[in-house]
DNA sequence: AATGTCGGCAACCGCCCCACG
DNA sequence: TCGTGGGGCGGTTGCCGACAT
């Protein structure tokens, strides 16, 4: 920054009481404070005092060193700028990748979060989230990367491995205490504290979501849709919430938020902090942590999601569910993003069933859809869905992981040959299915087997027209609908369907 | 070349907590 | 117990450069 040549000076009082305390002690009642961009020479000044006198006790800085800075400011230059050891320059992967962690585990608790990343000031963390946020949320994409989502599933499925069933209360708060992080609890809390709210929230659960990635994920129809290396947890995010949405559709049995806006409805989006026209834009373009941004603004995950008007509900936060059939009431659409599965209130059916995937998260949400179109399939399919894990899946996640790592942000990037934005800016679609360009570009790029998809789609292929307009609608990028890729990869819901089947005949299959 | 827009970042602001007298 | 000082923290603002038009 120009701070050096710019010599700016504001020249009003300190307003904070440090700065009024400051007068006070210091140089005087009425003295007048520079603020501003810092000179050389004020930081030199800063340093020598910091040298002689030590850190603390701010406020004496400028009586002893001449500084005409309120101390709140030198011990923001010091700490930001001036302290030995400070890393400068662009997060590497290794930060990045912590900094999503933690901020997953902890919100916006940017001192914390600093304590972890040796160099690093909160301010800079803050900042480094804030604009990559808003980056991400212009493209459309979650806020946090897929290796986190990935651990998740691995902390899952060793707990399961080693016979632990995930239940409400340690199953959403293990994935990430390898790195011995850990989701904030309040957010959990807050969630068992509104199941008698919440209509939609079920008894925590008691399926980890880990039985069915792997096994779902990893089969060869996902192989397709979702390959082994699984390059973009972006995109694994996306599609899966496209392809899910896509058995169901047609169905128009589902249930938009403002479709089923009951007494609770009001309470539900104020415990979300989502309540915020904003967020049914949001909602349409796809992604849940894209919707949970976009709620707010200016995303702020340090508060618990109770009273979380500004809050933004990380997508890591989101409280798995049971994994059943869940009754026979028909899903609601998850290509109304997981905003909607937050927002919306069960059916009446789907209440009565005691537990829904609504608030599950995408995970879960995944897993109730592909469990949901397998019971519709076959109505015997109440077998134990967490018998086994595949091991496809298990390749699926360690290779994932070294890929995603830099894929994850060259696909973020709307520079990218991957990056949504500049496609959607190109193509301004009005969309309400949630899908995003992205789920197309995935399946595009990384399934790499086109043939065999073709053949699945052979199987699988569309009974209706109009199903097959709403699978294409779910599906399909939004830029399809509205221009020629309409035409050209009409045939893509077929494929997604057959996915979807799929995976649902997998989990029967255990 | 001029202008507008956007992203990144430093700095500020206001609130809060804690220690201490 | 209360007031005050010191400091920390999260949110916000505003500047500047890069880029697009």
């Amino acid at each position: 920054m120009s701070q050096m040549t710019n010599e700016i000076n504001y020249n009003v009082h300190c307003n904070d009481q440090t700065g009024s305390q400051l007068n006070d002690e210091g140089n005087g009642v009425g003295m007048v404070l520079k603020k501003g961009p810092w000179t050389a020479a004020e930081d030199v000044l800063l340093v020598n005092y910091v040298q002689k006198h030590g850190e603390g006790n701010w406020n004496a800085v400028q009586k002893y060193s001449g500084l005409s800075r309120c101390g709140k400011s030198c011990r923001l230059r010091w700490a930001n700028h001036l302290r030995p050891n400070l890393k400068k320059g662009a997060f590497t992967a290794e930060e990045e990748r912590m900094i999503a962690e933690l901020h997953a585990k902890m919100g916006n608790k940017w001192a914390r979060m600093a304590a972890h990343l040796h160099g690093r000031t909160d301010n800079e963390i803050k900042n480094y989230w804030n604009t990559r946020m808003k980056r991400r949320q212009r493209a459309g994409l979650p806020l946090y990367p897929p290796e986190v989502l990935l651990q998740a599933f691995q902390e899952r499925k060793h707990g399961q491995g080693t016979g632990e069933i995930s239940n409400g209360d340690g199953g959403h708060h293990d994935f990430l205490k390898k790195n011995n992080y850990e989701i904030h609890d309040a957010i959990f809390d807050s969630l068992k504290e509104n199941q008698g709210i919440l209509p939609f929230l079920p008894d925590l659960p008691a399926i980890s979501a880990n039985s069915f990635l792997p096994n779902c994920l990893g089969s060869p129809p996902y192989c397709n849709f979702l390959p082994s290396t699984l390059p973009n947890h972006d995109h694994f995010q996306e599609s899966t919430m496209s392809f899910i949405g896509s058995s169901e559709l047609n169905s128009n049995e589902f249930y938009p938020f403002d479709r089923i806006k009951d007494n609770n409805s009001d309470k539900i989006s104020e415990s979300f902090g989502l309540y915020s026209p904003l967020d049914r834009g949001a909602s349409s373009h796809g992604s849940i942590c894209y919707s949970h941004s976009l709620s707010n603004g200016n995303s702020s995950t340090s508060k618990l999601i109770s009273e979380a008007a500004k809050s933004e509900l990380p997508s890591l936060q989101i409280p798995e569910t049971e994994f059943g059939c869940w009754g026979t009431s028909p899903p609601p659409p998850l290509n109304e993003s997981l905003d909607v599965f937050i927002h919306s209130p069960q059916p009446p059916n789907a209440l009565d069933s005691g537990s829904s995937p609504l608030n599950s998260g995408l995970l879960d949400a995944l897993l109730y859809q592909a469990n949901t179109l397998g019971c519709s399939k076959n109505n015997s399919s109440d077998k134990s869905l967490n018998s086994s894990i595949a091991t496809p899946g298990d390749r699926a996640e360690s290779s994932a992981l070294n890929m995603y790592e830099t894929e994850w942000e060259d696909y973020a990037d709307p520079l990218s040959p991957f990056g949504a934005t500049s496609i959607l800016n190109e193509h301004p679609v009005v969309s309400t299915n949630g899908n995003s360009w992205d789920d197309w570009e995935l399946f595009q790029t990384f399934s790499g087997n086109n043939e065999r998809l073709q053949s699945v789609d052979q199987v699988w292929a569309p009974k209706s027209g109009n199903q097959s307009m709403s699978l294409l609608n779910l599906t399909l990028p939004d830029v399809l609908i509205t221009s020629d890729w309409h035409e050209l990869y009409s045939d893509h819901d077929s494929m997604n369907q057959a996915v979807m089947t799929e995976a649902s005949d997998d989990i029967s299959g255990q």
